[in-house]
DNA sequence: GGCACCGGTTACGTATACAATTGAAGCGTG
DNA sequence: CACGCTTCAATTGTATACGTAACCGGTGCC
């Protein structure tokens, strides 16, 4: 529960007397990447609980703000509200996995084509700085890095199709999966292999769209089956299904 | 401004005291839903403002939850929140519209296939349904009402495909294209020609997933191309053009 | 006569206070 | 000894109050 303890950084001075300087909103987006940062990189895991005054505390902001940033994540999927209960870390279904890799596989992959076609030599470069950084990441153990570098490295991808509104549903499917990876990965193994980003890159620059397409199908796939998705069973659920009913 | 007006219904003498009978949730997401509503039927024209006292009166609730539902509405992307100036309902660019077209092309006619192979009788009897009662709106002139059945008929078929995270992201597409038919569809004329549902309706109850994807192709393409898309200049940005600067 | 400066007003941003509901522990009883 | 009821604490839901920034008049000056 402590896990957002990181970013206190003492900040409860400047809460007390806020909105002289105008970086409201500012200050607003900062938190929710935060919150969202930790979130992506599995340092709150799936099921840990967000009360709104451990967080208003922590940041040095009102429940007001935080509410709003709450809400905002359990729009994207990140997290849960539930009614009286408050807020979670959502903890995705095996359905829900399945749906999002679905919806990745159509998506990215038909989105290959167009990126092929508008890439430019500095999109490639920085392609490539990202792929080198997260392969540095995972090379030095720094996990959380690595996940958010993929996600990241997925997103631009879909971002240099040129068409904003399925590069946003792209990064939010993103997020998701880096939840679906943080239940149902097996440990130590974090979804993309090192290289497979390199191999992309490659096919891009070679302006092929369709082989493309074919690689990052076959990589979407491999991710999903390295999945354990075993549903475990909660709460003696069985009862039902035991006694015929 | 007043075309709220319908939704007052005098709530203001329970909104005293709430709380006791417990649909403070379910009251909200009617809220949302009727504005919503008006939104996609046109009720409320793109670039309408939404003034939070104004709703909070009308429904009988606090700015509080107003706001709740203004910023969720936001990130829908049906209203459009500037920091200081207050809620208004979003007037697409063009840039979008060719963005939600492309989107719309891609996830819908991608999803086809795997629609015609999963569809039942019942659904099929519910698509009829609708079909229907969505040309005898055409028919006795009730816009409104075509243009939210025409958003849901869509919405439906994706809902079929059994992959909800496509499914709600096709219901926001629809929704989008309907702001975008507001601001750039040619009176009169409301995108879905009255009898291309029924046709693609036909080609499902065949099974024919590829000849249902291929139809979806040319209907989506038929109600862009029916767009009338010119940029309107707002406020004098050609000074600095006009002027070699 | 037009432009710029400037108060008043309106409406949003934020915090805080209160009400209501849920979860769990404690107690009593069958 | 176990089950159910009652009470209490914790936490969210809602409303309201206050501060502050942006619009819109008027007024004075150039």
């Amino acid at each position: 529960m402590n896990q957002l303890a990181d970013h206190a950084e003492s900040r409860k001075g400047r809460a007390r007397r806020l909105g002289k300087n105008g970086d409201g909103a500012e200050r607003h987006e900062a938190i929710y990447r935060s919150i969202s940062d930790a979130i992506i990189e599995h340092r709150l895991r799936p099921g840990a609980r967000l009360r709104e005054d451990a967080l208003a505390e922590v940041f040095g902001i009102s429940r007001t703000g935080i509410r709003k940033i709450l809400q905002r994540l359990a729009l994207e999927q990140l997290v849960t509200l539930t009614p009286r209960r408050g807020a979670s870390v959502t903890r995705p279904t095996a359905d829900e996995a399945k749906d999002v890799f679905d919806a990745r596989q159509m998506v990215e992959c038909g989105l290959m084509p167009e990126v092929a076609r508008r890439i430019t030599e500095a999109d490639l470069r920085e392609l490539r700085d990202m792929a080198c950084r997260e392969r540095e990441a995972l090379r030095t153990g720094e996990q959380s890095t690595a996940i958010k570098l993929s996600a990241a490295f997925h997103e631009r991808l879909a971002r240099l199709s040129g068409n904003a509104t399925l590069a946003e549903f792209v990064g939010r499917l993103c997020s998701r999966s880096s939840l679906i990876l943080a239940v149902y990965g097996s440990p130590g193994h974090l979804g993309c292999e090192s290289h497979d980003h390199d191999d992309l890159i490659g096919y891009l620059e070679a302006g092929n769209g369709e082989r493309a397409a074919a690689f990052m199908s076959r990589h979407l796939k491999a991710i999903e089956a390295s999945l354990s998705i075993v549903e475990e069973v909660d709460e003696a659920p069985d009862l039902h299904r035991i006694f015929g009913h």
